[in-house]
RNA sequence: CGGGGCGUAGCGCAGCCUGGUUUAGCGCACCUGCCUUGGGAGCAGGGGGUCGGAGGUUCAAAUCCUCUCGCCCCGACCA
């Protein structure tokens, strides 16, 4: 590729809209663009390095024995009721009527498609089992888009689904794209680590989330460093036992007591003006579910999970409580709320129920009571995990020391047993001729979000860093004095050479000062520069320039197509 | 959807509060010429604006008011 030729409209300075390096980048490094919130158009540079994703991503997915199809973008309405995900899935759902007023929708993902299209095609156990994958273009109509692609509200992704007559089979299915998606990841130049997940809308009943490590991530994830554990935030158990959660306390029960807490809304403000620690603290939550108001409570310096709560209350749409609505049930503003007298449904944490004199609010303004305790003072209904793991808890495993990091999510596989196929009818007979639900699996990986993250993950202050693998090129030519004959005529040739090499080459023919040149290099992250200037070439040498570390060392002409060669195999 | 903020040249911004001396400005980018060629050079000249849109107030609106559209940030949501 001639550099002069492509469009890489690169950015001197930061565009104002980027939050995140890795959309800071891809903007300076002319990979995309945007058209709408959350709508991207791709650049030349863009869809190289995309391609070279989904390249990787269908060589992995191949060898591990699925086939490659392409699935409708646009859906009828008919398939989505007959899931029930017409109603159950919202807004995100991107709606439209075509001229004949019918409904229809573009995919958020293709369940419903791919099922409707076995349930048609497979009759016997003997066609099973089966594994189907696309790569295609999403449209998610996400409440708030942001991070450039990283949450998109279009989006490119593989979708694959498996299909098997019985448990045994969906586990050896599970099983081989856990591992195709570790090969993937790996060859993308990654770090990350596949975690225990929710499975949120999609359903299912088990699942594993591969979450790229960056301080930017939007994922909590816990995982041990002693044993293998890892799991997202809202899934990670608290170890009960080892945390001192649920514990006896045989302190004496004091006289309940109320302070005047002028102003004091969290417990950070609250416990250093009472001179308390915050553990000595129970905060009082009030949510508004389908089921009604209810309150939680968790100690001081807890946090409470709201996907830990939903599910052990089994209540779909859980929200906290608006002004209003706590102003209602405690009678005091938000920040005053304690459990004492409220005629609402009290559940809590485990952590709360060996604690004894606590602190909460009176639910009166600018009062908090203290010397509360369970039993006597109020009741509780229910005891449950519901707080996110913290720092200093133990790995709920193995009992040793826990961590917490960011994630980005790049991928997530399901096992969704039979809810779709039950759903939309697709049955297999087996060998005893008996009808049978088809066993599913899916397994998602958001490709533009595996670019977005390898730049999270690779770059330095002069630009991106690509992992050889998935560069968008392998090798940039940068000829510095393009009126000189000898330089220009040496580039080209060096040029063609590493084609005839089956080299991913771009040569920068722009007529540019060195300095422009050596800047956009390292902005757009090329792992190998060769330059050429008039210097080295009197003695008949050139630099190569590795992007990672800046080594630059010299080279002679006639060595320089082996050179780069050995260098791009040994990083492939 | 709730809260906050921003829309002025391709990008980044000033001007707005206190309406008129502004023919709407600056930096970068762009075009022409000269010059320069190992880390985003220099000089000279030049092009580019419905001041997001609509309505209103006024002798006069980028500036004040109303509505509207778009975008960004925080919160809730999410394969």
């Amino acid at each position: 590729m001639r550099y002069s030729k492509t469009l890489i409209p690169t950015l001197k300075e930061i565009p104002a809209e980027a939050e995140v390096i890795s959309h800071t980048l891809m903007l300076r490094a002319g990979m995309i663009r945007k058209l709408a919130a959350g709508i991207y158009s791709l650049l030349p540079m863009g869809v190289y390095v995309t391609k070279k994703v989904e390249g990787i991503i269908r060589e992995e997915m191949n060898r591990a024995g699925a086939q490659e199809v392409l699935l409708p973008a646009v859906q009828p309405a008919e398939l989505w009721k007959e899931s029930g995900r017409w109603e159950e899935y919202g807004k995100e759902l991107l709606r439209f009527k075509d001229r004949h007023e019918r409904d229809f929708c573009f995919g958020p993902t293709h369940e419903e498609v791919i099922t409707d299209l076995i349930s048609k095609e497979i009759r016997s156990y003997r066609q099973l089992p089966l594994n189907l994958y696309q790569i295609q273009t999403k449209f998610r109509d996400e409440i708030r888009p942001r991070f450039g692609v990283m949450r998109g509200r279009e989006f490119i992704m593989k979708d694959a689904y498996s299909f098997d007559c019985d448990e045994k089979g969906v586990d050896e299915s599970y099983n081989r794209m856990y591992d195709a998606y570790c090969r993937i990841f790996e060859r993308c130049g990654l770090k990350f680590k596949a975690v225990e997940a929710e499975t949120g809308v999609i359903g299912g009943s088990f699942s594993h989330e591969f979450m790229v490590l960056a301080d930017s991530g939007e994922e909590g994830i816990v995982f041990c460093n002693s044993c293998d554990y890892a799991a997202n935030i809202d899934r990670a158990e608290i170890r009960t036992k080892e945390n001192g959660d649920g514990g006896e306390n045989k302190e004496e029960r004091k006289e309940i007591k109320k302070a005047s807490t002028p102003g004091m809304k969290t417990v950070e403000e609250v416990s250093k003006y009472l001179k308390v620690r915050p553990q000595d603290l129970v905060k009082t939550l009030i949510f508004e579910s389908e089921n009604g108001i209810i309150a939680a409570l968790v100690r001081g310096d807890h946090q409470i999970n709201e996907t830990k709560l939903k599910r052990f209350l089994d209540s779909n749409i859980l929200l906290l409580a608006g002004d209003e609505a706590v102003r209602e049930v405690t009678g005091a503003p938000s920040g005053f709320a304690g459990p004492i007298g409220l005629n609402i449904a009290i559940f809590a944490d485990h952590g709360v129920k060996g604690m004894q004199n606590f602190i909460t609010g009176a639910n009166e303004i600018d009062a908090h009571n203290i010397n509360v305790n369970i039993g006597r003072d109020f009741e509780i209904k229910g005891y449950g995990d519901i707080r996110n793991v913290k720092e200093d808890d133990k790995c709920p495993r193995c009992g040793k020391d826990a961590n917490i990091k960011r994630g980005i999510e790049v991928g997530h596989i399901f096992k969704l047993g039979t809810k779709y196929s039950q759903m939309l009818g697709a049955t297999y007979l087996d060998s005893k001729g008996e009808e049978r639900f088809i066993i599913m699996g899916c397994y998602g990986i958001g490709v533009g979000r595996t670019v977005a993250a390898a730049i999270e993950q690779n770059h330095d202050e002069n630009g991106i860093i690509w992992p050889m693998p998935i560069a968008p090129f392998q090798v940039l030519i940068l000829p510095l004095n393009t009126n000189d004959t000898m330089v220009m005529e040496t580039s080209e040739d060096i040029y063609t050479s590493l084609i005839d090499k089956k080299i991913d080459v771009v040569i920068d023919d722009r007529d540019e000062r060195p300095g422009v040149k050596f800047k956009d290099a390292d902005l757009i992250g090329i792992p190998l520069q060769i330059i050429i200037g008039l210097r080295n070439l009197k003695e008949d040498n050139i630099e190569i320039k590795t992007r990672r570390n800046g080594e630059i060392f010299k080279c002679s002409v006639d060595a320089v197509a082996d050179k780069i060669i050995k260098l791009v195999r040994q990083d492939a």
